[in-house]
DNA sequence: GCAGACATGTAAGCGGTTACATGATTCC
DNA sequence: GGAATCATGTAACCGCTTACATGTCTGC
């Protein structure tokens, strides 16, 4: 049991999803591939932490609909109680940024920019995301009792870290840009 | 040559260092262990991207102090260059966080409170680094054309970080402690 | 006609963690 | 007496990425 079968377990434990459907759910969570979920889901099984159902379609593939078990859930609560990892950031850019006294200011410019970008459009993303909540009169994300209430503080905390980073490129440049 | 190839270089191009040495220095830009360090010391080595010379010292066991070759730097200067990879984050924290409407919220104060204690720890130990960079006469972190401008900016977006995720956690805390 | 979404999986290989091995000195 | 620091390495294992395999429907 690795952090992504948790991870797993606390998608499945909202609502019953695909495969499929998981590697785009554990996006706001825990980012992983296909060929890594699908295995999991089956251990996951054989340990009847979930079970599935068979979904048979016209025009799509079939599919498995897995569910939690009460053995699944279970064992999800017991291990949010234990203190987490440490977190990781592997970063590329902070390690190219770090030697940017190597080269001249327009490739620190160009790394900033770009660092702008990619973040410009996840920031986007996950607002349509919230937004898709907020415009739901089915949802009360601060009623602390139901699920909605995390996952709309993590996906507002996404938004806040992508702003950060935005204004952080942005003091960065204004620095270079100076002429002292 | 993976990311931490590259971010040895960038640490052995500023100044020597013993590959015991690069496991503190790689904390700012690449979380690292010894046994991976090690090696790729040796596989940079061969490919002539560093060198080292042997330090034997009394007391304590002999090292290797390991130097950049202009091959090595060259090789650096063009990778920074490149687009880099997208950031990748592992936080079991988050996990743990999403799934916390399954247990009682005095789980959730205990996850918050203890991931307030690690970054207070953290940015403290980071708040001394820039301490020291701060009060040495011979260092002069905005001077933009020498490698303690960008070292000083990533300290300095460290402690940032640490803030926002304190922040966060506080917001958080706030929320769950009101009565509504 | 081709890319992309939908859908499930296997296999090879790389990257990172943990454990093992060795050994002196310093600090509590 | 034991933990921490300094110092270098190897080996086993786990986690993650990339490539491969297969097939339909939809939209450009």
């Amino acid at each position: 049991m690795n952090s992504l079968a948790y991870a797993i377990l606390g998608v499945v434990s909202r609502t019953p999803v695909s495969g499929y459907d998981l590697g785009k759910r554990l996006e706001l969570l825990w980012a992983a591939n296909l060929s890594q979920i699908y295995p999991i889901l089956s251990k996951l099984e054989e340990k009847e932490l979930v079970r599935y159902e068979l979904i048979e379609q016209i025009g799509k593939p079939n599919k498995k609909k897995y569910y939690v078990t009460e053995k699944g859930t279970q064992k999800l609560r017991t291990w949010i109680q234990e203190i987490p990892a440490e977190p990781i950031i592997r970063d590329e850019f902070i390690i190219k940024f770090y030697s940017i006294w190597l080269t001249d200011s327009e490739v620190a410019i160009q790394l900033l920019n770009n660092r702008k970008k990619i973040y410009l459009k996840k920031q986007q993303h996950f607002s349509e995301e919230v937004k898709k909540m907020e415009e739901d009169p089915t949802i009360d994300p601060t009623d602390k009792t139901l699920n909605h209430f995390s996952r709309y503080l993590l996906l507002t905390r996404r938004i806040r870290i992508f702003q950060f980073e935005l204004d952080w490129c942005d003091d960065v440049l204004r620095l270079i840009n100076q002429h002292n």
